[in-house]
DNA sequence: GCTGATTTTGGTAGCGCTACCATTCGAATT
DNA sequence: AATTCGAATGGTAGCGCTACCAAAATCAGC
């Protein structure tokens, strides 16, 4: 019978670099992947044959015949907020000197929507899954236990891991941003939080711990909207909590783009900042330190936890179970001129 | 001979749908892709068996079978640059509705790094390749010419698109912004350029063309750096073009994250905006309309670009040809108090 | 009712690679 | 010298799916 034309468009495949060679497909495919197992003429040969045609492996017969993608495949709620995008980024970095790929799902802060690209993930068998935040549905987690793979959970850290987590304490965050407001001399503390997404909900948890514990919550200090974070919103969120609670006399935003708007806010109503209102942000963007006045902030290792979900994630694909399977990567207080407070 | 034991973890196959639905595999496959092919009883036959297994269909099998992956491939420059990230997000909007997915590729704006990406992406035969730019290097453009895909180049137009293209002239933005700034009466006017990619490069060319025909271009008001661009990074460029032309009366930036690095190192030198320096930036993020005073930028329709250049590339894998090989988006204007300069 | 055209369905043979097992061969052991 | 062993290499049989072709069923026209 008359072999089907090549439907592939003529590009090399393992078997031409064999012929080439003089060896057997299989010996290429392990020169290629365990080179230590092939005798070293052998590689040799083989490595030039690869060069002179051009030969580059094609993934999906890779995944196809060892069951197994060199695919990590990667769940965030959103591409667009810097905090995600510089995780994104180190995952990508992490991964760069290896051969696996990244396959990103963007959830939109959906549980749903992350069951539904779960799905659709898994049916790759990725070598590992990397998935944001500890408040994953039922459903979900479930399909994550039987991934058969690594799974990292990132960004927040907790007591039941489904396998392995990186991430820090947003409460601690949280409270520790407000403590350092008290400490500095403010008393009627706002919170301004957008979006509200469990790790908003813990920063929120943390500013009202430290409130309660110095005897000055207030609910109606706080201030929150399932709307999507941005600047204009902080500004937004601002005059409402101004308009609601006059004496404001600083505030903790849940992250530095409502830090800015409220900034941006009170120079246009001559509102001296740190004199009048103190601001706190969250994650400390590299604009923070630069604004005028300069703005306090909760820096978050986001590049960080990128990198470190990879390695871990590989250590466990190289056969190296680590031994710390829940990693606090901590956070650090940036003081800075916005609540600098003359003390009185 | 026995058959070897299931490697791929018991998931459900086509042939386990096409045993349950009392049909052939073939006619499974089909009834997936092509439901109208398959006539209706048959159909919901097969519907119901998908449904009772929990049947999801291996895209790496699928790939291999038919040489073609359903993956576009997507090649950025930046993926924590804003500007890329809306564009991304456009991408996955647009195709969060099909069975496509996303091969994300950060060439750190190198083109070097872009070829290797691009030979990598090539391997899996994606179904279609978007590129960001217009300057790629003589090899990716062979790469891509041969590629046996739609190509769109996107952020920029051009007159020799490999394929199609959609973007618009960054060229005429800046010039746009710079004639502004003249117009309302702004003479000392300084260009401030970080990173200096070929778009920045181009931008910086309709600032000297504004200036040129207004015979105001003098070189010293040009500062750049091939630094990546960051809102530190446009407080500093400011001050070394304040200190090498004291009496600079306007900046034209690059990017908006410069032009805010500006617009707070002149809060914090007491400089007036827009009475002694009117301030223009590029890109229009969402902060710029927020901040004090407000700032002028050339509005870049980001995330149509990837909404566009995905529907492209879909019409014409979808065999229609689109007469619009080269599709120009457009900007517009953003006058805003950073340049609302009082005629004198 | 018959013929030819047009669906609709199914069988077979791969896609390019690797798991599994078999074979070869030289070195070490007895 | 015979036996054992491990390392190096190769052959075979799929992985799960679809392209291609063939067969069966349906339809239209006379």
């Amino acid at each position: 019978m008359k072999p089907r034309a090549r439907r592939g468009g003529g590009r090399p495949t393992i078997a031409d670099v064999a012929r080439l060679a003089g060896v057997g497909a299989i010996t290429v495919s392990r020169a290629l992947r365990e080179p230590e197992r092939v005798s070293e003429s052998l590689r040799q040969q083989i490595q030039q044959a690869v060069e002179e045609l051009g030969y580059v492996p094609d993934p999906n017969a890779r995944a196809l015949a060892s069951a197994r993608a060199e695919v990590f495949g990667v769940l965030v709620p959103s591409l667009t907020n810097n905090v995600f995008a510089e995780v994104v980024r180190g995952i990508y970095d992490s991964l760069s000197d290896s051969s696996f790929r990244v396959q990103l799902g963007n959830t939109h802060y959906s549980g749903l929507e992350e069951e539904r690209l779960l799905q659709v993930f898994l049916s790759q068998r990725p070598a590992a899954l990397i998935v944001s935040g500890i408040d994953q549905t039922a459903t979900a987690r479930k399909l994550l236990e039987t991934a058969g793979c690594p799974v990292v959970q990132i960004m927040e850290t907790g007591p039941e891991p489904i396998d392995m987590m990186v991430g820090f304490s947003h409460f601690e965050g949280g409270r520790t941003a407000v403590n350092h407001m008290i400490e500095v001399g403010y008393r009627k503390i706002g919170f301004l939080g957008a979006r509200m997404d469990p790790r908003s909900q813990r920063r929120l948890a943390g500013y009202r711990a430290a409130m309660e514990t110095a005897g000055l919550f207030d609910p109606r200090l706080v201030t929150t909207t399932p709307v999507p974070s941005s600047v204009t919103l902080g500004r937004d969120l601002f005059r409402d909590a101004l308009a609601k609670m006059p004496s404001l006399d600083g505030v903790f935003c849940n992250n530095d783009d409502i830090a800015l708007g409220v900034l941006f806010e009170c120079h246009r109503a001559s509102i001296a900042v740190p004199q009048t209102i103190g601001i706190a942000g969250f994650n400390d963007l590299d604009m923070m330190q630069v604004a005028f006045p300069s703005v306090t902030s909760i820096r978050t290792p986001r590049y960080e936890i990128g990198h470190r979900a990879v390695a871990m994630a590989r250590a466990e694909i190289d056969g190296a179970r680590p031994e710390n399977r829940v990693v606090d990567l901590g956070f650090e207080l940036k003081r800075r001129e916005s609540t600098d407070r003359p003390k009185n």
